[in-house]
RNA sequence: UGGGGUGUCGUCAAGUGGUAAGACACGGGCUUUUGGAGCCCGCAUUCGGAGGUUCGAAUCCUCCCACCCCAGCCA
């Protein structure tokens, strides 16, 4: 339209922003916080509110602080703060100094209760949880004042000191907000603000028997960090008047609550309950498992941070629900490994060549660039002899249509070595397996190249049989078959759609030897497969273990796919 | 038949009265010692629907429809 290309369109809260910044609101700061509850593992959604959150910050000159809404003592745990303050910092962001915890606003909080006492704005119910629920109303009908309503500031205030005290037990009574019981709003009916938990809590230990809600301390703790835009997601928007009543009965800095679509993402789930359901049944193997859209499992999967960084990025903040395919996730891995990852050989399912007409105890090497996209990666020499690993998948006795890799009689490149062509085949008598394969090998090819004009259209992959090293490779896919397998509109489970072949597991593969000491965690394109990472778990210089990232793009899978099945007894292909 | 939101290409997403950006996906071509990468081209006469205002509407008005969120002493 009329947008000068020259500036690039903000999404809605930047746009937000941006008008504050030129009104001079705030005095021109801008503070975001990244505040999750320490009671999980982060996933991809937190990616995308962390680089929202951080994002912003740095783009308009300010700052983001990390703070735990560690409000409720039954469910935090230190080992989820150490695991979020690691995958923060490993997407990248910094929050220098600024680490907090909304426990460390407890006495300040306590402090803010009294002053709505003594203002008649809260009152200590003796309802039971079971009451409060019935005398709230419902969506259509409105609420009833509870009895303890009326109760004096004087008693109030008493009450609230001896629930602090620990005089009560669990349950027993509430602080509440006196607002109005027959608001539209259910948040705004007399929310309770502090309930009575006789719990350890991680940070405060047993100094509080009493603690505050999620909305009695959201707001002021942004506001006691001088946040002057509060980013949460869509669910909380019913939660902003309460946000702004808090802040205005107290009268004290008032942050701006925005609110965003959370992330969703195709064949996977997102929700804290699903994701801690797989890893408690034993769906996957823990947090961590590369199928799961956790960080630590992305990270262990081989996604780097700049992937993820990239894809929030691509994705956009709006407020409509929306549901991002796996693909633009699968694109940005790629786009990034292309650009760095070393390519190697590796056959994952190997079947023995043998070139006839190569010297039987010759060993040569080869020269095989590192990375064609960067030059600057250097190359290293491949050990070429005369038994060598294919993978299986590159020959076809009966090559269908279009397919140009091996077959008998066809001659094939192998990368960075020689054109073969296939002279004939072994198999075994009873079963009529394929063995091995004998090929002759054209010495005038070195390097693969041939000056007398022939073309060969198919490239393959290959390791020595003798120099290759024996490794596992694991093969991660969807771990649903459904785009969507949180729709259980048709009375499914969720699990009832789990991809049963969301991994296989290759024992027999064979790598190049320059791969014996990789490190952990290091990534790198298997030509011609995909992109793949050394686990950083199972992987030793003893046993070598690869988890595949993503595939490569594969074109071939899709033609042939499209392709009719000319013949019965096609092999199929892996799962 | 309560309140709060959202509806623009298969999926995200710009657009804020001047005549539908971009990305992924998809299709085609070129190129290629990865059927990778790269490059080029194509891909919404139309913006949930129906009316209306206007010279002009995805943008304004009216009505309707669909979907999401809210009845934790969870966050």
């Amino acid at each position: 339209m009329n947008t000068p290309d020259s500036t690039p369109s903000l999404d809605f809260i930047r746009s937000i922003i941006s008008e504050d910044l030129k009104a001079n609101k705030n005095k021109g700061q801008v503070h975001t916080r990244f505040p999750p509850e320490p009671n999980g593992y982060l996933h991809i959604g937190h990616a995308k509110s962390i680089c929202l959150n951080f994002g912003i910050a740095t783009e308009f000159g300010g700052l983001c602080n990390l703070r735990f809404d560690d409000t409720n003592p039954i469910k935090e745990e230190e080992e989820f703060v150490e695991s979020i303050k690691k995958d923060v910092r490993w997407l990248g962001f910094d929050w220098e100094d600024r680490l907090y915890y909304a426990s460390d606003y407890f006495d300040q909080l306590y402090e803010y209760a009294i002053q709505l006492i003594k203002n008649g704005k809260a009152y200590v119910d003796d309802l039971t949880a079971d009451e409060i629920r019935e005398y709230r109303g419902t969506l259509t009908e409105p609420g009833r004042e509870s009895p303890y309503r009326t109760r004096s500031v004087e008693e109030n205030l008493d009450l609230f000191a001896r629930m602090r005290a620990g005089e009560f037990k669990d349950g027993s009574r509430v602080l509440r907000a006196k607002i109005h019981m027959a608001s539209p709003n259910l948040n705004m009916r007399d929310p309770v603000l502090y309930r009575v938990l006789h719990a350890a809590h991680h940070r405060t230990g047993k100094k509080w028997c009493i603690y505050p809600m999620y909305d009695f301390t959201h707001g002021q703790s942004d506001s006691i960090e001088g946040i002057t835009h509060s980013l949460c997601t869509l669910e909380f928007e019913d939660h902003r008047p309460l946000y702004d009543w808090f802040v205005n009965e107290l009268k004290i800095f008032t942050p701006q609550q925005i609110e965003f679509a959370r992330l969703n993402l195709s064949y996977t789930v997102m929700s804290k309950r699903k994701l801690m359901e797989l890893v408690e049944g034993g769906y996957v193997t823990g947090w961590d498992d590369p199928r799961l859209p956790t960080i630590s499992g992305m990270r262990r999967r081989g996604y780097t941070a700049e992937s993820i960084r990239n894809f929030c990025e691509r994705i956009g903040v709006a407020k409509r629900g929306s549901m991002v395919d796996m693909a633009l996730l699968e694109y940005s891995i790629r786009e990034d490994m292309n650009k760095r990852a070393q390519r190697v050989m590796a056959v994952l399912r190997p079947i023995r060549v043998v070139i006839d007409n190569y010297p039987e105890d010759e060993t040569e090497y080869l020269d095989a660039e590192n990375n064609p996209e960067d030059p600057g990666m250097g190359s290293r020499k491949l050990p070429f002899s005369r038994v060598l690993f294919i993978e299986r998948d590159d020959f076809r006795e009966d090559p269908p249509k279009k397919f140009f890799r091996l077959a008998p009689g066809r001659e094939v490149r192998l990368k960075h070595a020689y054109y073969i062509k296939c002279k004939g085949m072994v198999k075994d008598e009873k079963t009529g397996e394929l063995i091995e394969l004998h090929c002759t090998y054209d010495p005038k090819t070195r390097g693969g190249w041939s000056d007398d004009g022939r073309k060969v259209r198919g490239t393959l992959h290959w390791v020595s049989a003798a120099h290759s090293i024996e490794a596992e490779v694991r093969l991660y896919d969807h771990l649903f078959l459904k785009p969507n397998p949180s729709d259980e509109k048709d009375g499914s489970d969720f699990k009832d759609h789990l991809n049963p072949n969301s991994l296989e597991t290759l024992t027999s593969c064979r790598v190049e030897p320059t791969l014996a000491d990789a490190a952990p965690g290091m990534g790198l394109q298997f030509l011609r497969l995909g992109y793949f990472c050394v686990d950083s778990v199972d992987s030793s210089t003893n046993r070598l273990v690869f988890n595949r990232t993503v595939t490569l793009r594969d074109t071939w899978a899709k033609i042939e796919k499209t392709q009719k099945p000319k013949m019965p007894g096609k092999r199929k292909k892996a799962v």
